[in-house]
DNA sequence: AATGAATGAGTCTTCATTCAT
DNA sequence: AATGAATGAAGACTCATTCAT
């Protein structure tokens, strides 16, 4: 609303809420890695897609790295966010909330060709940068040990023995390979191919025994 | 044996196989991936971890990015290689194959640090270099069905009824988050971990429908 | 006393003399210089020395060099004044006038470490701005002219015969180059001691003879 | 001899030496100073004055500081070798030694235009930065304590009672003084009137005794 | 065959200046 | 009057490539 009219002329706008320019140039950072890859990405390139010219950068990041780490930041809260939320209207059942989870990975918000090709990207270069690397760690850590509780209770809930932890492995390096290889040959397989074979890794480990708790106990 | 003594000094040294350079700098590629990273990765890098000066590498290769496309071609080769020959030595039961295949995956020559680095650089960037696309579609597209196959037979024999391409799908990708995800994150799993994910995989899949073939053929 | 209150907050506080907020500028810019040199004088540097914003300058100024150039002339004036005014304090005598001189070079107002440092970074660049030259020369030319002047009638009092022209040089130059070395090095000699090498050669080519004109006038 | 034939094309040369190379630049640096200034002094116009492109400068210096530095640094060596080679020419006499220094700081090789030039804008700027303040101190010092040395000496022999810290002191601000007047103001006076303004100033602290020892000791 | 000097285009960053508010 | 957002030119540095030796 404060910032409506902004843009229209390549000149200064007047006193604009820096948050928000920030964030323009985060998300310019997100489409300019969809369009052009990481490889190639420069600052001219992420100030074209944001709109402002070169210089305009160095107003509201100390570096072109401060700024790709920034955005790959606010990407793994975004995911964190979205997965919760995503948890949390599952409804109270184990089984479903994983469902749930599997489900959110693999449509918007979190699943974006952007937002994918940017984390497939913050993975494959993790290796040689400390920061990006703490970024990824700080979402899949805790990511994989909440999947492995949930598994667990799901798991006793269906009186089946499962490394609950393997499982929750299992479930999160599927999900990112299958995004990297999205993101690689988008054409060999469908996103909902790829959410399928989720939703079915996690019937084959838990789901067969479903039916059971839901019918009256003593029906046997 | 034709170039045994090379490299002994940086000069000419005579007639040398163009090939077995080639392959030096080709070599030196992984490694130097693997130490520095792919955003990094420059010709003097490359040149320096091959033992050669900066201005050979023209002789051999018209360029760096034909030297880094052959060197993931070669690794492709590799994989692709390795894989097979998993897959012949484990005899003719699928089950027994994939379980190979899968073993194959998680311990050298195919899993070696270097060469995982490599491959999810690859990954990563193939979106945006339709060569590098190429390599990796090459590979994979033709060892998912392959792997598909083996599942169709593995599951017809078990009885089970299962989506093959699906299965093949999440294997192959599991591996590949698997690999991204220690790539990114080596200290979060181990690789026999990653390796007893895959297994269990199958098993969940297939495996426990195993025991019933291995019953006496006459036994119904 | 019409700008008492002024910059109690960076807001617009009604009518402003422009003087002196342009003399606000220029009195940052040879704080600024004393701080971070000239090579790293940036106009960020001195509005925020001034206490105000970048763009305000604008108003003041045409442009930086324009403020420098002004600073400079500022400065080169408040030393021909203060001399004055310490030759005019020295009371008739050649001889006296020119301590006088010496001494003014080497305490406030004149010497201070700012001004002195400013000053030596406007000799060290005049070569290339002509307006500086301009500066440098309209202030060093007359000056020399006149301490020549007090030089030939101390000599003519003294009858001692030496090139005044010369000794003008010898003089102003030992001072030039005292405050370079000072500023380059101050640690490597006192400002005392600078100033007493000044009166050493005033007396040296002058004050030996000093005594004799203190002879009752009608002694002869 | 071996380098005879270099920078008729402006293509590789094949090996050279490379401390010549590097000789090349530093003194491209000199006459880039001499032309242009300090300020505007930029690593394309010392390329331009050494005959090379921009990025072979990256070949033979760290950065544009290392550069300057190294330049400065040799030009400070030059001066010492100069001024040793001057005054062991003179002979033992400490009152011809001190002139021998004189007359060698007002022509060549230590007194060019450039290296003056050069040395003016180190004097200016070694505030602020400790490494050209570093040179600038590793020379003056020891030269300072050199001259006091000899002064001493001088005025031992001459029978007269000077501070000869004072005098060294004089001697060296005034040459520098002098050095940077020219510098600024090149047309006020001559580089001879500036020798002479410095001979003159060691004949009136030791010379007028100097017939006297020449005279036979016991004449009055 | 091998070296490393040399090039120059490309990238990040800085900064004086402009201008809407 | 004052602010600070925005621009764009210029600078230092990197690096793939070329080529004389």
């Amino acid at each position: 609303m404060a910032n409506v009219a902004r843009k229209e002329r390549g000149r200064p706008l007047g006193p604009t809420d820096p948050e928000a320019r920030r964030q323009d140039f985060v998300d310019a950072v997100v489409r300019s890695i969809a369009q052009c890859g990481f490889e190639d990405l420069t600052v001219a390139t992420i100030c074209e897609a944001a709109g402002f010219s070169r210089g305009l950068i160095a107003h509201y990041f100390p570096g072109k790295d401060a700024l790709l780490l920034r955005a790959v930041q606010e990407l793994a809260k975004e995911f964190e966010r979205a997965s919760r939320a995503a948890v949390a209207a599952a409804g109270p059942n184990p089984f479903d909330r994983l469902h749930a989870v599997v489900d959110a990975s693999f449509k918007p918000p979190i699943f974006t060709a952007e937002k994918v090709l940017v984390w497939v990207a913050l993975a494959s270069t993790s290796r040689w940068s400390p920061s990006r690397a703490g970024v990824y760690r700080n979402l899949y850590r805790p990511y994989r040990r909440s999947l492995s509780r949930l598994i667990r209770r799901a798991a006793t809930e269906c009186r089946v023995e499962i490394n609950a932890d393997r499982v929750a492995l299992t479930l999160t390096q599927l999900v990112e390979g299958l995004w990297s290889g999205w993101a690689a040959d988008p054409d060999s397989f469908s996103v909902c191919e790829a959410a399928a074979a989720c939703h079915d890794l996690l019937n084959a480990y838990l789901g067969k025994y479903r039916q059971q708790p839901s019918l009256p106990p003593g029906a046997l």
